[in-house]
DNA sequence: TATTGTTATACTCTATAACTATA
DNA sequence: TATAGTTATAGAGTATAACAATA
């Protein structure tokens, strides 16, 4: 039982997410952002998302953790936080019209840059095909990801 | 400036490293490893490493934290730690015949499952692309990812 | 004095538990 | 009583600083 000819898929992928985070770190900086506060926009679409659970949820955070963000995401401005009227308890979200300017402008340099590291390195055929696929398994469900059953 | 017709790499591909990185777990707990350990086994590979310093970065680990790891591995026969005669401040590193052993075990069985994931939801064709793609940037140094000058 | 490995300590991030306000 | 959100506390993981051995 030799090596196999490749590396793990985890192997190569999980060093890959941790140097694109690297690279979107200080982009988000110059926009104002954390990680968090930029994943809180970027699930924040058109409409209102019902409760803070749903949204820590949607993001793989603990609701207890993005509390903080979403008080300064408020407080600045980025989006709304109103009470249901039909249910005191729950805070219906959204996004602001400033809030969407900013997360898409933070949105563009990110994938300005991405597009440069893939035009650099891969062909445009390469290109497509690896965001083809990926787009396949970012849109299963964590579960289909970690048990496959045979 | 509407919002682009991708999500972000960084937003499929870091989720994706966490339901791979689940998928594992258990995997290696049936071989009696832990992720670090398991990250060790798989950068030693036949020649011997000098320094564990130099292990910890090429793992993107603290050299701090690595030491319980190793000693665990010499402990249970599956390295070896040898004083290096020429400067007996360093440590020779090696895969030993038992440690090559319950690698490649553990590496099979992981593949195995990735395969059967990749052949469930990609196309051949698919599954070659995203292997080709991942491979040349999984190839780059850390910064060429992190920091691409225009 | 400088460096390898180690130990001890502090810090950050994350999760758990306890609390409030509504229902 | 049950649930959404909040606050306070505890735990895991990680990094920093101090130490011993060798050069």
């Amino acid at each position: 039982m030799s090596a196999p000819p490749r590396r793990d898929l985890a192997a190569m992928i999980v060093p890959l997410g941790r140097a694109l985070t690297a690279a979107e770190l200080p982009v988000l900086r110059e926009h104002g952002l954390t990680m968090w506060a930029y994943s809180v926009l970027l699930r924040l679409d058109e409409r209102p998302l019902r409760s803070q659970a749903a949204l820590a949820d949607a993001i793989g955070a603990d609701k207890t953790r993005i509390i903080d963000v979403l008080s300064d995401l408020g407080d600045r401005g980025l989006i709304s936080r109103t009470p249901d009227p039909a249910d005191r308890r729950v805070r219906l979200l959204a996004l602001t019209p400033q809030g969407r300017r900013v997360r898409d402008a933070a949105q563009a340099a990110i994938q300005l840059r991405e597009e440069r590291l893939l035009a650099r390195h891969l062909t445009p055929a390469q290109r497509t095909a690896l965001l083809d696929a990926l787009q396949v398994l970012d849109a299963l469900p964590a579960e289909a990801v970690s048990d496959p059953e045979p």
